[in-house]
DNA sequence: ATGAAAGCGCTAACAG
DNA sequence: CTGTTAGCGCTTTCAT
């Protein structure tokens, strides 16, 4: 028989391989790579020509075996068509960008079902953390990532109790600044369209605060909590409160895609100059409507890339001190809430 | 010395002590949880009670390395941030969804040399398959992967070369359907704005083609091969188009955003009616917009879906005998392209 | 249907 | 600064 083993062509390149080319040892070939000032110049030198001319590539399973070390860090995102989160997302990647980690995506879609899958699925690959858009709902998966002690980044909301680490942004504060806006500009018939829960019911609650704080409140109250909403329900949503509210001046919409879809359909319908519109997420179509909405700002790319900088923070043993970022929410007040004249 | 080795407690449950618990032989173990068909009822139900009691989970790192096997897939993604990208990756996803596959994401930013970087650090994590949300650019690139002999599924544009398995469109098609639209509809002073190079060469070609098979051509073309555009440069290019092209009657926009910005643009500057404005993408915007979009619609998700799907069978050791999809374009044409009266 | 032995490829721990 | 030994946890292969 020619051939020992199996087939040479087919057999990976191995440590010992490089080290026999080097002649050296395996070991000295594994710090080369991974700790290279423990070696001496000329040997690293030597090793990495080996390393060149074998065409050798770790192997990550190996390595990550033996030292207990994952590279891998697996991200649950709600929805990444939606635009913040794809923000937040690119944001959280671009800060993991060459700090050797690796990231996974599951996507969720909002549903704490497929989150719980997800969380099971992944943890045979000992993910060194888990990072989501967004809060961790189920109390089993909760326990579930407790007890397997691996570091969590939720990112989004702000709650009293993250798991770990934190990056989100307050929504009470963003509703309350628009109700302060609101009310001060003048504004007494005034809508709440959108959601009721989570996120939209910390909204609703800032913008009752933000009302009450100039003398005024809510008027017409239109809950959207079903499906993800697109830019048609926003159209739609303008013209039910219209009907049924009919004195109505202003209405804030809890999600951005609302706001512009009602917006451009008040356009079309020629009452953008009777009915205030805000947003809230600041999307870049804002600015550019034929009549630029006001919306709250909400930086969705830092908060993932400060999140992302956060985990590395954290992943490379320094201690984090603040472990939970709220970042600030910021009034961008357009010509869609100017005061009209007859206030 | 009460304890033997490490401490039990931050010792890891391995499948020997599942075995141990079940009163079988590990490898009878990794069998129930891998191929439970090989172990008799009864065995596999004392397994997978040890399994529950003692909280198991299989260790990918080494069941990889001893199997060669690996659940990894690495896809690159240009921009998260595009709403096509978005789909297309969601789509994959998707299709990818309980395959016991896992994506990784890296961004690419449209650059060959991001995408070498991500390649090569993806590597040593011995990925089954690369997915690309484009065409791999660079040679280099693509022979470091063909010397690893990964299956690479491509997709997006239509290429005659692609590495292996593709997905994509036709942009000279779209290109073509757009011109023999403005053509046939009577339009005689046609700009082309976007981009000349890659895929919008290919629709600026298919373009050309269409506008002759009317007998008329590109009267002015605004080459826009920079950045990627966003909603302003759309408002800025009609602009732009409107003083040096003064005749101009309808501008085809070889990217959705810039024909969006455009068409705000134009509804503000009261000139909607006088200029027909054409897209490529169908964004979900373009049929809200005050003057809904004519645009080419790109079914992005379904792309991704498919590239998906397609990779599966090829993953699961079927031969994938259509190698190469071409998915069909589809004009969709709305008001903003509605012939006018003065033609 | 189940088990014993071996080894995937690497690096921690210790030794020199 | 470099080497030796051992073992991370699993599943392949072969045996029964």
């Amino acid at each position: 028989m020619a051939f020992e083993g199996k087939d040479e062509r087919t057999r990976n390149v191995r440590v010992e391989d490089v080290a026999r080319e080097a002649g050296v040892s395996p070991i000295t070939v594994s710090r080369t790579l991974s700790n290279p000032d423990l070696v001496k110049p000329e040997t690293r030198e030597r090793v990495l020509q080996a390393v060149e001319k074998t065409g050798y590539i770790v192997n990550t399973f190996a390595s990550s075996l033996r030292s207990g070390r994952s590279s891998l860090i697996a991200m649950f995102v709600s929805n990444i068509e939606n635009q913040h989160v794809a923000r937040a997302t690119r944001g959280c990647a671009d800060a993991l960008e060459n700090s050797g980690f690796h990231l996974m995506m599951a996507h969720t879609n909002y549903s704490a079902r497929l989150e719980a899958d997800f969380v099971g699925s992944v943890l045979p690959l000992r993910p060194a953390a888990l990072v989501f858009t967004g809060i961790v709902q189920a109390e089993t998966t909760r326990s579930m990532i407790r007890s397997r002690g691996m570091a969590v980044m939720e990112m989004w909301d702000h709650v009293d109790d993250p798991m770990d680490m934190l990056v989100g942004f307050s929504n009470v504060e963003g509703g309350r600044l628009m109700g302060e806006h609101l009310g001060a500009s003048g504004f007494r018939n005034v809508a709440y369209v959108g959601r009721t829960n989570t996120a939209g019911n910390e909204r609703l609650a800032g913008f009752r605060e933000g009302l009450a704080a100039a003398g005024t409140e809510i008027g017409f109250l239109a809950p959207m909590d079903g499906h993800e909403p697109v830019l048609i329900d926003g159209a739609q949503a303008l013209r039910t409160v219209m009907k049924r509210f009919p004195q109505c001046d202003a209405i804030f919409f809890s999600s951005e895609i609302l706001a512009v879809g009602a917006s451009l359909e008040a356009s079309r319908l020629g009452v953008i100059d009777r009915i205030a519109i805000a947003g809230y997420g600041d999307s870049p179509i804002a600015e550019a409507l034929p009549v630029p909405l006001t919306t709250v700002h909400v930086s969705s790319y830092e908060m993932g890339f400060r999140a992302g900088k956060m985990l590395l923070k954290h992943l490379s043993g320094e201690t984090v001190r603040e472990k939970v970022v709220i970042l600030p929410n910021e009034l961008r007040i357009r010509r869609s809430t100017a005061r009209r004249s007859h206030n």
